[in-house]
DNA sequence: AATATATTCCAAAACGTTTTGGAAATTAAA
DNA sequence: TTTAATTTCCAAAACGTTTTGGAATATATT
C-alpha cells in the first residue's frame, strides 16, 4: 500500500492524504479522520525513504557507542542497555528512526558522527562520554542538529543533558551511613577524569564539610579499572588495614567485587565486621551474606527523558536537563553502630 | 555534494557516475577509477534514501532485542553487547545500514518485525531467541528476507545460524576436570527451555557416557533465574552438602555468584576445598581468591560471522552456520586431585 | 570494406513522498 | 447582491538516486 492507492480508495488527491496524515490545518477535520481510518485499515505508513527525500529532512536519531579505551569490565554495559531501552520505548511511540553505531577508536567515532550527519542526515543525536570543550558539540551546533548529552561536563554547560544525580547519590549514602553512626567512611572511587567519579567525590566532600567532618586522605582512594587483583589488594592494604574505617562506599560494581575479595582475604565479614554499600551491582550484590545494600538509578527513565527533550515541541533550550534521582536498596550490608560519643 | 554535481565535475552523465560507483561492467576501468577518485575528493556518498527509493530495495539489517520475560539479571547483556559490536564492525566495513529495535513484550516484538519488513524494508535480519517452529522463520521466508539465527533450535534446522558450541564447552570442561581427576562433578544449569542450557547438558551427559561414568541425578540441578538467595541456598543444600562432589560447573555468571555465596556460607574455600569453573563471568570471576577459572566464547566473532553469512555473495545456503569455539581461561579455582584408584 | 560484436556512455523514467502555489467552494463582510 | 476572506482541496514540481533501453563509438570478423 502506498499513498497513491490510498488516495484512490479515499477518492482524494495524494496531496490531501499526505497533508491529512501530517496534521495540517488545511484539511477538513472529518476528511482527516477518514484518511486516518483508511490508513489504519489498509495498514499504510509512509515510506520513510521517500518521505525523507521529499521533505529534505529526516526524523532520525543517531547514537554512537564508544568502545575504545574501555575493556569489557569497565564498560558499564548494563547502563548502556537500560539507557538504550529507555530511549527505544520513547522512540517507538514517537515513531522516529534510530541509528546506532559502535566505534572502536576515536577516529571511528569521528567518522561515525560524520556519517550520521552527512550521509544519514540525522536530525537528533544523543552524545555520550562528553569531554570538556568536546569538538562534537561545536560540530553539532554548527550543523544545527539537536542533541542531548548523556552525562555532562563540569562547569558552565550550554547544551541540554540528562544525567545521574551523582552528587546527591554520595550525599544520600553518606547521610544514610551517618544516620547509622558511621563517621569514618571510606570511598573507593575511580579516576576523576570520569565525570561521574568527580561528581560522586564532590558529594562525598560536601557532605563531610556540611557535617564538619575532616576529610581524611587515607579514606579516599581511586582504583584503576584494569587489574582486578590489584584493586582488591589496594583495598586490603589501604582500607581494611585502617581499623578506624567502619564503612566503605564503592563507586562501581567492579570495585565492589574487589572489596568483597579483599574482605574475604582479610577475613572481615561484610555486614558484621564492616559495612559496605555499592553503586549498582546487579550480579555482585548478592554474593555476600547478608547481600549488599546498593544505590541505583533508573537509567531507563534517563533514556526516555533524553528523547523527550529531543522531541519537545518547542525549540530545545540549552538549559533543559534531567537528573535521575538515586534510590537506596537496603539489603543488609550496612551496620548500625552504637553511638560512640 | 550530490551525484549531479559530481557528474558535472567529472564531465560525465549521472548514469555513468552511478554505474561506475556501483561497479558495473559497462563503464571503462579508467573512468571508473576517476569517478571513485572524485567521489573521495568531494566526499560524496549516495543519499541512502534516494538510493533505497530508486532501487526499490534496501541494504539494511534489522535486529530486534527481546526484553520481555527477562529481568536485568538474566538478560546476559554483556553477550548482547559483544555480539552487536561484532556485527557492527562488519556492518561498518560493508557499508550497510543497521536498525535495532527493542521489544518489551511478544506483541511489541511482532510489531517490530512487521515494521522492519513492511516499513523499513530491511533485507537482512538477525533472529535471536529462536523457538521451535518459530513463526518468525516462516514470516521471513515467506517475505524472502535473508536472515541468520543467533542461536538455534533443536532438531533439523533449515536456516543459517551462528551459535556458541555449547556441547563442546561442557565437554571441554568435563575433560579438563577429568584430567585433574575429578569424577563427581556437579553441573548447575538453568532451565532447559533455553537451548544453550539444553546443549550444555548434552555435552555433560555425553562426556559421562563416553567415559562410562554413571549420571547421578543429584549432581545435576537447574536453578531458576529470579531469586538469587534461593539459588545460593539450593546450591548449598543440594551440592555442597554432598561431600562426594569435588567440582562444580556453573552455566551462568549468575549461578556462579550463587555458588560463591553458598560456598562462603558453608565455609568451603573455592580452589581449596572445592573446585569451581564457570561460563563467562566478567565481574564475578575474580571475587574469590584464587580467582575463578572460566570458559568463554568470542561473541564478537559470532556477530561478525552472522554478517558475513548475510552478505556472502552467493545465495545464502540454509545450512551455513558458525560455531564459536570455547576457550578455558585458567585462573586457579580448579584443583588437581590425587588419583584415587 | 562491410558487417557484426563489444564496449562505453547517456537521456529519460521511475521510486513514493512532501511542498508549493494556487483553484474552487464556502462563508463572512460590505 | 457583490466582494472579500476563509476553508478545503489539488496538480505539478521536487527530492537524489537507480535502472532501462538504447545510441555512439571502437574493435573484431568476414
Amino acid at each position: 500500500m502506498n499513498i497513491k492507492k490510498l488516495a484512490e480508495k479515499l477518492g482524494l488527491s495524494i496531496t490531501t492524504v499526505s497533508r491529512g496524515l501530517g496534521g495540517y490545518s488545511d484539511v477538513n477535520e472529518t476528511t482527516r479522520k477518514k484518511i486516518i481510518k483508511f490508513a489504519k485499515k489498509y495498514n499504510y505508513s509512509p515510506n520513510p525513504n521517500a518521505s525523507n527525500l521529499a521533505s529534505r529532512k529526516t526524523n532520525t536519531l543517531g547514537f554512537v557507542i564508544p568502545l575504545y579505551g574501555l575493556n569489557s569490565n569497565n564498560l558499564n554495559q548494563a547502563s548502556f542497555f537500560e539507557f538504550i531501552s529507555g530511549m527505544s520505548n520513547k522512540i517507538n511511540s514517537e515513531n522516529i528512526q534510530f541509528i546506532m553505531k559502535f566505534a572502536n577508536t576515536i577516529e571511528e567515532e569521528k567518522k561515525a558522527y560524520d556519517n550520521l550527519i552527512k550521509v544519514e542526515k540525522v536530525n537528533k543525536v544523543v552524545l555520550h562520554n562528553l569531554k570538556k570543550n568536546d569538538p562534537r558539540i561545536k560540530f553539532l551546533q554548527k550543523n544545527k542538529i539537536n542533541f542531548v548529552g548523556w552525562g555532562r561536563t563540569q562547569g558552565r554547560i550550554n547544551y541540554p543533558w540528562v544525567d545521574l544525580d551523582n552528587e546527591s547519590s554520595t550525599n544520600l549514602i553518606m547521610q544514610y551511613l551517618f544516620d547509622r553512626n558511621h563517621r569514618n567512611i571510606a570511598f573507593i572511587n575511580v579516576d576523576e577524569k570520569y565525570n561521574f567519579a568527580h561528581q560522586r567525590k564532590q558529594g562525598y566532600l560536601k557532605f563531610l564539610k556540611k557535617n564538619k567532618i575532616k576529610f581524611k586522605k587515607e579514606n579516599y582512594i581511586s582504583v584503576a579499572y584494569e587489574d582486578p587483583d590489584q584493586v582488591a589488594s589496594v583495598i586490603e592494604k589501604k582500607i581494611l588495614k585502617n581499623s578506624k574505617i567502619t564503612a566503605i562506599i564503592c563507586s562501581t560494581e567492579y570495585s565492589a567485587a574487589g572489596a568483597i575479595k579483599a574482605c574475604n582475604k582479610a577475613n572481615k565479614k561484610i555486614g558484621i565486621d564492616i559495612s559496605l554499600i555499592t553503586f549498582d551491582g546487579n550480579v555482585v550484590n548478592f554474593i555476600t551474606s547478608p547481600s549488599l545494600t546498593a544505590i541505583t538509578h533508573d537509567r531507563k527513565v534517563l533514556g526516555s527523558k533524553a528523547i523527550e527533550i529531543l522531541t519537545s515541541e518547542t525549540k530545545i533550550k540549552n538549559n533543559s536537563y534531567y537528573l535521575a534521582k538515586p534510590e537506596i536498596i537496603e539489603r543488609g550490608s550496612v551496620l548500625t553502630l552504637k553511638k560512640s560519643n
